[in-house]
DNA sequence: GTCCCGGGCA
DNA sequence: TGCCCAGGAC
């Protein structure tokens, strides 16, 4: 079971004070985060989700954007779908909510782009309810405080019945166990170089009792390499095009890039992916 | 299970 | 270079 005093205890001397928290955590704003945050470092967030902000403070404010404005305000956050995502989620959020974030699992699930995480996430730290939130840091200290293993499959299910019986029974403390945890992940119990010598529950750590097991990488698949990727290609021609003021040809000069047909299998797969549309004469352009 | 972005760090 | 990062869609 996570110490979830111990944890909240420590969240308010050391905790991070971020521009989605604290008095400023409205359902919008956290949704918008959490969006932003998906596979993406704190630290390069921080920027982007304050100017996207000031440009667009409500759902209805987004939702009128276009696909190009969004796009460039996204800019180099990585995984662009999530910027379209969000300016959908905003529609809906409009057209079916009345331009409030829903404040219930199944209405937040129906969002594109907001998953299990996501959903649960904005509950508690936008609305303050009482709900297990499972990402990748919670995983991991759940799998060394409770079960005294480096890292452990993904059985986000499960994790999430074990951080559920963790929470304490007000609301409000829930979500902060709930941050506690998060933070406590990503500042001290982390992935790489741990700080264990200065972790503040030392005592309940199984993980500690069994001295530091290292991880079996039998259960991790391996990510596949980034440069000479189609997503590298993809990210190129994104960037061009955020940096263009016309439509522009898209072919392997252009671009710099010596495969041919892998250059049009990128430009193929974002025109599929609503990223880019077509120009006049064989050019392309960022979406209106 | 595979793909989607991009920067940073050991 | 490989791995990691407040995941999600298909």
């Amino acid at each position: 079971m996570l110490p979830a005093q111990s944890l909240i205890s420590w969240f308010d001397a050391h905790g991070r004070s971020l521009p989605w928290r604290g008095e400023s955590a409205t359902p919008w704003r956290v949704l918008v985060s959490e969006f932003m945050l998906q596979q993406t470092p704190v630290n390069r967030v921080i920027p982007r989700f304050l100017g996207w902000m000031q440009r667009w403070p409500t759902p209805a404010d987004l939702a009128a954007a276009t696909g190009a404005e969004v796009l460039r305000e996204w800019a180099n956050l990585g995984y662009p779908r999530r910027a379209l995502w969000l300016r959908d989620a905003a529609e809906q959020i409009e057209s079916k909510h009345a331009g409030s974030v829903p404040d219930n699992l199944d209405d937040l699930l129906r969002l594109h782009g907001v998953g299990d995480y996501t959903a649960r996430a904005v509950l508690a730290f936008g609305f303050g309810q009482k709900v297990p939130v499972v990402d990748t840091n919670v995983r991991r200290v759940l799998a060394r405080v409770d079960r005294g293993v480096a890292i452990s499959p993904v059985r986000t299910r499960t994790d999430m019945t074990e951080v559920a019986a963790s929470l304490p029974e007000k609301s409000a403390c829930a979500a902060k166990a709930s941050l506690a945890y998060m933070e406590f992940g990503a500042l001290v119990c982390t992935a790489r170089a741990p700080l264990c010598d200065s972790c503040p529950i030392t005592n309940a750590c199984a993980w500690r009792a069994a001295g530091y097991p290292a991880g079996s990488q039998a259960t991790q698949t391996r990510q596949k390499a980034y440069i000479g990727s189609d997503r590298q290609v993809r990210g190129r021609i994104l960037a061009m095009l955020r940096n263009a003021d016309d439509a522009l040809r898209i072919d392997e000069k252009v671009l710099g890039w010596p495969d041919a047909a892998q250059v049009s299998r990128a430009v193929h797969s974002l025109f599929a992916d609503g990223l880019i549309s077509s120009g006049p004469a064989d050019t392309w352009k960022l979406p209106e």
